[in-house]
DNA sequence: CCGGATGTTCACCT
DNA sequence: GAGGTGAACATCCG
C-alpha cells in the first residue's frame, strides 16, 4: 500500500493493537527485512503495543520496548485479526495467497498482525530512522513547504522534489499527479522558481487532497485517476493530457491548465 | 507475448 | 555532490 493514504488507514486498522501483547513474530520470508529472526525475538517477543504511528508511507508500530516499522512498497497490505485494512489495492492482486505472507506476530490473546506483499517489496523493520525522511505531506506546514522546494539543487522538477521522502515524507506517484492537476502547476517546472502565490496554492492542495482522498478511501479515488491512460482527456478542461517521465516516474497532466 | 503498475535501493553515468 | 537512468524485486492485467 503505497501511499500516505494507505498507510494511514493502515494505522488506523493498527489501533486496535493498543495495549496488547506480542507472543511471537515470524519472518516468513527473510528478504522482507535486513534484521533477522533472532533479532526481532529478542525484540518484540513479550512486549505490548502502545499507539501506532506513521511517518510518510512508514507505519510506526511502537511497543514499550522497540518500534517495528513496515513499508508497504507497491503490494504491501496490512491484516490484523484477520481483518485486511484494504480490501483492494490498485495494482495488487485481489486475494491474499498464502504464499504471500511475509511476516506474522501472534498475539498473547490470540489476535494476529500480517503482512501480505504478493511482489515482495515490502519491508518491515526495528526502531526504523526517522531522521531519513521528511516532514510528514498530511502536516507539513506552509514555511516548512517553501523551504523543501527552495532548497538548494541544479533546477529539479517541482515533481521530482515532491516525491524526495527525505525532504517531505508520504507523496507518492498516484497523489503528487493529482495535487499537480488540481494546483494547475507543471510537473517539470523548476521546483525553486515556483513564487509566493504559487507555494500557497501548492499547500493548500496539497493537504485538502490527501484529505479528500483519505475520505474517499485511496490514492486511486482523484479527479485525475481516470485519465492517467494513454490518451487520456484532462477532466477539467478535456485536453488531451500529456504523458511523460518525470523524476523517473509516468506522470500525466495537462499542458493547457497546468503551468 | 509485451509493457507497465501507489516504491525503494543500488549501480553507473553525466 | 546532484541528478538522471535503468535494473531488480514478483505478479497481475490489458
Amino acid at each position: 500500500m503505497p501511499e500516505l493514504i494507505e498507510v494511514e488507514l493502515s494505522r488506523r486498522l493498527a489501533d486496535r493493537l493498543t495495549g496488547r501483547r506480542i507472543d511471537t513474530v515470524n519472518l516468513l520470508d527473510a528478504h522482507a527485512s535486513r534484521v533477522d529472526q533472532g533479532s526481532f525475538d529478542a525484540a518484540l517477543a513479550g512486549a505490548t503495543f502502545a499507539e501506532p504511528g506513521r511517518r510518510g508511507k512508514l507505519l510506526l508500530l511502537e511497543t514499550g520496548a522497540a518500534t517495528l516499522g513496515i513499508h508497504f512498497g507497491m503490494t504491501g497490505r496490512l491484516v490484523v485479526d484477520g481483518r485486511p485494512a484494504l480490501e483492494r489495492l490498485v495494482y495488487s492482486p485481489q486475494a491474499f495467497e498464502p504464499r504471500w505472507l511475509r511476516f506474522a506476530l501472534m498475539l498473547q490473546d490470540g489476535g494476529t498482525v500480517e503482512l501480505h506483499d504478493p511482489r515482495r517489496l515490502a519491508r518491515v523493520s526495528l526502531d526504523p530512522d526517522l531522521s531519513a525522511l521528511g516532514p510528514d505531506a498530511a502536516s507539513v506546514t506552509l514555511p516548512e513547504l517553501r523551504g523543501i522546494l527552495r532548497a538548494r539543487s541544479s533546477g529539479i522538477a517541482l515533481k521530482a522534489r515532491l516525491l524526495d521522502q527525505s525532504r517531505l515524507a508520504g507523496v507518492g506517484n498516484l497523489i503528487v499527479d493529482e495535487v499537480l492537476w488540481r494546483t494547475g502547476l507543471s510537473p517539470e517546472r523548476p521546483a525553486t522558481l515556483l513564487d509566493d502565490d504559487e507555494v500557497r496554492r501548492l499547500h493548500r492542495h496539497l493537504r485538502r487532497t490527501i484529505d479528500t482522498l483519505l475520505e474517499r478511501g485511496g490514492s486511486h479515488t482523484g479527479e485525475l485517476m481516470a485519465a492517467r491512460v494513454r490518451g487520456g482527456l484532462c477532466p477539467r478542461d478535456g485536453h488531451p493530457l500529456t504523458r511523460s517521465v518525470v523524476g523517473g516516474r509516468t506522470t500525466y497532466w495537462c499542458g493547457e491548465h497546468q503551468r
